[in-house]
DNA sequence: TCACGCATGTAATCCGTTACATGATTCC
DNA sequence: GGAATCATGTAACGGATTACATGCGTGA
């Protein structure tokens, strides 16, 4: 359902290959959403079989041809619609919280070394959110209006990360105070 | 591949039915690992099959008989050698984001509603998280081994929520200022 | 009597992942 | 010469969702 509409969200900034959304969901959107090259030809197939986007062939010399898509009218009022619909919150899936859950069954060093792995991946994307917003998101007051919404992202991934970081440090110092103390 | 594991999990605490484990990721679990309970009794099937998990028919009069699973020694093996393996970051998924990326698109109403919403059901979650942490975990002096653990999955779910709300009324606020100024 | 909880499944479809496959150009 | 980038796909498999299906007991 919403890896099609992903597509659409992307492809209603700007026309795109195949190849080009696939880099799309690969950085910027593919920080809320992920989607391999080969689920991204298999939707645009069946998106144009709908007749929700549009393909055109682009001759190229010295590269391979490709095809460029864009929304028909009917693949804007698709989007646009959904948009409109209220979301539910998006389910959870952290396999490193259902090994936490049963550290107890491994020795407690296994599990601060999980955590501290989780720990540098998050300051990780936390530098690269803060360099894109450096970069990129400086000054409000420039921004286009569709920039004002991609800011809005990036600073849900700033605040996403920033908190993991906060919960990594407060579970890795209560571990090491129960070890010392209880265990 | 992660679903079996989330399984185990559960089963490493106590032996369950295929119901009892569907109503153990409707909560608890369930708040970062979600299953249907289509897919608990597949996965049951085959976990058997592999000899990871052994199942037992307890006979029941006034309730229809159910069969109760437990960990098999390779099933505990197995368990304890995926606790110890790195994880990645999990792949994030959230329809909500898509939707502001392409906020522009529709009125400012529609966003404001959905960031609205979003926030009310970001708050339920967290008062859910609150109510347990009150009733369960109140004073980790107290807690079993395993209960340190399950605090900190806790403590994760209520760092999240809060920073969500935080964004949240960011979001409104910045979107509700650059409507007035410059839109 | 009607809804809910207990208890277990099948079938169809869709979504996601991994592996395989090709072939030119450009940069080091 | 070798790796990376551009560009497109197929095939097989596995995981997830949705719908269908059954049937007893309990409490309002």
């Amino acid at each position: 359902m919403a890896l099609s509409h992903a597509i659409l969200a992307v492809l209603a900034d700007r026309t795109c290959s195949g190849y080009d959304l696939a880099k799309q969901f690969d950085g910027s959107v593919g920080f809320f959403w992920n989607a391999s090259h080969q689920q991204i030809y298999r939707e645009l197939a069946k998106l144009e079989q709908q007749g929700i986007i549009v393909g055109e062939t682009i001759q190229q010399d010295s590269r391979p041809n490709k095809r460029q898509f864009s929304l028909t009218s009917a693949g804007k009022a698709m989007l646009c619609d959904w948009i409109a619909k209220p979301s539910s919150l998006p389910p959870t899936k952290d396999e490193l919280l259902i090994k936490l859950f049963v550290g107890h069954l491994v020795p407690l060093e296994t599990i601060l070394t999980l955590l501290q792995d989780q720990q540098t991946l998050h300051a990780q994307a936390l530098e690269t959110y803060q360099s894109i917003a450096q970069k990129y998101f400086n000054d409000p007051e420039t921004f286009s209006e569709a920039g004002h919404f991609q800011y809005l992202t990036l600073r849900n991934g700033i605040h996403f990360e920033t908190s993991w970081l906060a919960w990594c440090e407060e579970a890795i110092a209560y571990l090491k105070q129960y070890s010392d103390q209880g265990g």
